[in-house]
Formats: structure tokens, sequence, C-alpha cells
RNA sequence: GGGCCGUUAGCUCAGCUGGUAGAGCAGGGGACUCUUAAUCCCAAGGUCAUAGGUUCGAUCCCUAUACGGCCCA
């Protein structure tokens, strides 16, 4: 950063102007206003627990040092009491100047909101009932330069609150519930998957092929190789090769990229679980999906019927299921299929405002039906299965109709959580799918698959029948916590550069 | 990519069919030894997102741009 700027920065805060000063004061004192650690023998949550039962008025002997972040500061002339923010709770510094003497007493007069402290003294309840520490010494930890937003409303301003998370989670503490969710949900994931003896792995988000879905990737540069290389769009073709290797169970917990527009419920990056479980089938992908969810949500809400943006949504066992053909026709009026003439097809799109291009075949246009008129309808979790092989390219086709494949995606509150199915594993219908694909690119489907000689050859060794699944981490999450973007599950979601 | 809405002090918000801006909190000074959004007194704080245009005069009207939000493709 230039000079400029940096004084163009500082200017725009002045509360800063006044604290960088007091920084060179308190270093001109022989105070260092960022210090190397604190020796902390208890948190605000463990205090509180511990001290309960002490009366309104007493005072303890016991010595304890705690620390956190001041976030409020209420100043009685010759006592003030703080508060201070730890990351288990809140605690209250009962700060005398008596206790303290004048000097420190002066000190502490000084802090400013967002000052990291430690303070060790004794605990005591104040009068009006507050478990407090009655400091004998307060140290600065590290000096804030900037003044936190408004204590009563908070950080309100969306931008601000994706640009500097930091920030939002200082100043809206049910933001920072939102995040704990998260990462109790994928905590769950991962013990689920590991009682069910899923080996957690790692695959490759360097691809020199983008596989795995349609999706446009992120490209990059190998400068060493003088190569292109793709930013994963799905683990789902080197999971598979796994399979092919002799692990039977295998998952990640993976972040991919698909570059496509943003959207409450797109980003450019996000998290999928993947797995796969060899001799498994559709079906094993079903129970798999409708306990795993079912588990993480009594495990981390303790309940299964939750409201999402004030609809009630019950992720109570079992799910509807339903073939994706008999929804279509339920909603076009008349019985349609993969075996429904194109022609017929393509009226019935006409008829209901669906766009429909030139190539595309009774598969593609059931399926895009099926997402125009019918996905947003279904709230409740539904199960839609027989997906056609035209838009299933890495799925195993049907025993009793081979248009179809043995799929299935989760659909709640009308957007897809999960999607999984019996995998293909015929290596000469695979690369007859992927061909199909590769026609689609050279037509100009830039979201259509790429050929992948080395995947086909995997195959060609032999890889064992296998169910194989997906689900959205992020769009779990916005259900769990209610939240309508998915801006408000990433921690730091992507921006465009700050004017 | 298109449509609608928003951008005023560090934060949260006011601002009259156009006369160059106010409050609360935070920050500064002062009073107060049991506060809980503490209270009271004083003073200060603004490129009204940016660039143009209309006008005697623009935070306000118009155009474009940037960033953000929602909806649509």
């Amino acid at each position: 950063m230039s000079e400029e700027s940096r004084d163009a920065e500082r200017t725009a805060d002045s509360a800063a102007d006044a604290r960088a000063s007091r920084v060179r004061e308190l270093r001109d004192a022989g105070v260092e206003p960022y210090r190397n650690g604190f020796d902390r023998t208890a948190a605000a949550a463990e205090l509180i627990g511990a001290y309960a039962s002490l009366e309104p008025g007493e005072e303890t002997a016991d010595l304890v040092a705690v620390a956190g972040r001041v976030v409020a500061k209420r100043d009685q002339g010759k006592a003030l009491f703080l508060v201070v923010r730890d990351g288990s709770g809140e605690l209250q510094l009962f700060c005398r100047a008596n206790v303290l003497g004048t000097d420190a007493y002066a000190a502490v007069a000084d802090l400013d909101l967002g000052d990291w402290v430690g303070a060790t003294g004794t605990v005591v309840r104040t009068r009006r009932g507050e478990l407090s520490v009655s400091p004998t010494e307060v140290l600065l930890l590290s000096k804030s330069l900037r003044s936190l937003p408004e204590k009563y409303h908070g950080l309100t301003d969306t931008e601000t609150r994706y640009r500097q998370r930091y920030v939002d989670l200082i100043a809206n503490p049910e933001v920072r519930r939102v995040f704990e969710i998260r990462f109790a949900v994928i905590s769950a994931i991962r013990r689920f998957m590991e009682e069910r003896a899923y080996v957690e792995v790692e695959t490759p988000m360097l691809q020199p092929i983008p596989g795995g879905a349609t999706a446009r990737p992120f490209i990059t540069r190998h400068n060493a190789l003088d190569m292109d290389l793709y930013l994963r769009i799905a683990p789902e073709l080197y999971l598979k090769r796994l399979l092919v290797g002799g692990f039977e169970r295998v998952y990640e917990i993976n972040r991919s990229f698909r570059n496509e527009g943003m959207s409450p419920r797109h980003n450019p990056e996000f998290t999928m679980l993947e797995a796969y479980q060899a001799f498994g089938t559709m079906e094993t992908m079903r129970e798999l999906t409708e306990s795993l969810i079912t588990r993480v949500a009594i495990e981390v809400l303790g309940t299964l019927e939750l409201e999402y943006q004030g609809t009630g949504v019950s992720l109570a066992s079992p799910w509807r299921q339903a073939p994706m053909a008999a929804l279509v026709s339920e909603a076009v009026g008349t019985a349609v299929s993969v075996h429904t003439p194109v022609a017929e097809l393509r009226g019935l799109c006409a008829r209901h405002g669906v766009h429909a291009e030139d190539g595309w075949g009774p598969g593609k246009l059931m399926t895009e039906l099926f997402e125009k008129l019918v996905e947003h309808t279904l709230v409740q979790p539904t199960l839609v299965t027989l997906y056609p092989a035209e838009t299933s390219p890495l799925a195993r086709r049907n025993d009793v109709d081979p248009e179809l494949t043995d799929r299935f995606e989760l659909i709640i509150t009308g957007r897809e959580f999960a999607n999984a199915f019996s995998e293909l594993v015929d290596p000469i219908d695979q690369r007859l799918r992927f061909e199909e694909q590769a026609a689609a690119k050279d037509a100009g489907d830039a979201e259509a698959m790429w050929v992948d000689e080395d995947y086909l050859r995997a195959q060609e060794y032999g890889m064992p029948p296998a169910g194989g699944l997906g689900i959205g981490i992020d769009r779990l999450v916005m259900l769990l916590t209610d939240s309508a973007s998915i801006r408000d599950v990433l921690l730091f979601p992507h921006m465009r550069p700050e004017a």
C-alpha cells in the first residue's frame, strides 16, 4: 500500500488517528501495546458456570486471570465496568480505583472499545448481580485502532458485513452461531462417514481435464509445465478411480469451483460431500443420504422440524419418492416420458414458456421441463428418481429402460441438495456417453463434459459396481440455519474488488 | 446480460415538489465507587459513492459509471 493511500485510509477514521498517537504515547511511557501472549487461567463461560451460586455483593479471594476484547465500558468515576468477550462468552471487569491504584486505574480508563486485555483479579458478584472479576492488574494485550460498529444496532450494511467478516463477527453475535452450526455440520458428517467405514481422501483440485459435472471451469496456468490447468468442478472422476484401485468406501469434503454467475444460491467456490461405495447402488446412496441428513440435523439442531424462510420443512423419514417423468406429466397435464416424441416435448416447452434449444433430445427436454416447472414446487424432501440417460452421462442405465438411469436428486425447498446414482462402470458405454457430451461441446455447449481418456482407461481395468453421492454442504447449512443467501453461510463470500 | 432498489459522520439512521446537512452511539474534554444500550454537561466530526449535466443555486432533478441487494435470463 502506498503512503498516500495509507494516509487516506488513516484519516478516513479520525478515531484511528487519535488511537495511533495513543500507541506512540504508550510506547514512550514504556508500555508495549502489542504484548507477547498472556497466561489466562479461565474462560468467561467457565467462571460464570463455576460461580453460579455466588450471591450478589459477595466477594471471593479466588484469583483468576482472564483475557478478551473490551466490548463495553461504563465509567463511574472512581469505578468502571468493562465487558470483556472471549471465545466462550462475556465477563464483566469491575475495576475500582482503590483496588488498582491511581496509575493503573487511569490506564484502564484509557482503554478503548475493541482493545484486547488480560486481567488478573478476584472473582466477585456485584450488588446488581453481575459476576465479575475485580482486577488488581489489567494489561493491554493488543491496541485497537478502529472504532467498533455501534453497539445497539450492530453492523447491518450487507456489503461491509461480507467484506469485513471479522467486524461482522464482532458486532453480530448471531452470525457466529451460523458458522458454529456450519462447522458442527461438517464435523458431524465426518463422524457419520467414519462410523460407516468410509475413508476420507484427497484428490486433485488442479486438473488437466475438469470432469464429474457439467459446468464451466476456471482456467489457471502452470508456468513450469507451460500448460493450462483447471480448478476442479467436482472430484467425482478421481474418487471413482480410487474404486478401480481397490478402495471400497471413499469420501471427500471438497471445495469445488464453477465459473458461473453469482446469486444468493451460487458462489464461485463451494463445498460438497462426495461419497462412493463399491457394490452399492442408488438405493444404498438413498439410505445413506436420508440417514446422514437426518442424523446431522438431530446432532446439530436436535430436531427434524425446521422453519426455512417462513415455511415449515420436515426432514422426518421416509422421504417422498417420485419418478421425474411422473412429476413432469403432472405438471404439463399429459403423460410424457423420454420416449415421448421430441416434437411433442418441444410443443410442451413452448406452451409452458420453457426455453428449448435445437440440439436437445427428449432427455434434455424432460430435464428442462422438470427444472423449470416442477423443481421449485417441491418444498418437503423429495427424491426425484429415474433421470434421463441423456443428462446423466456418468450414471448407470436402468435395467428396464436404458434411456433412464438409476439416479435421484434430493429436492428440498425447491432446490437441489443431493445427487446420487448407481455408477456407470461399463467403459464402452462410458465412452459413448463422453462422445455424446463432446458432440454437445463441439455444438457450443460450454458446460458439456470432456472425454477423459485416463478415466476410461481406469474403467477398462475394471471398476466395481458402485453407488455414488454428492451433497451440497453450503445449501444444507443454509437450510439448517434458515439463511436466505449462500453468502450468509460462507465466512468470506466472493465479492468484486472494492471501489 | 436485463429490470428494480440502495450508497449521507467510524456505526445506525433523519434530511420538507432544489437554498451546500442533523440526531443517537463510538471518538475528544469534564462530573460521578454497583453499571448493564449507564447517566449528565461541553466541544468536535461530512469530497452527501464517483464523474458529468440541468439550474442563479443540487444530498435532492437528469445521464453515465462503480459497488452492494433482490428478481429475471
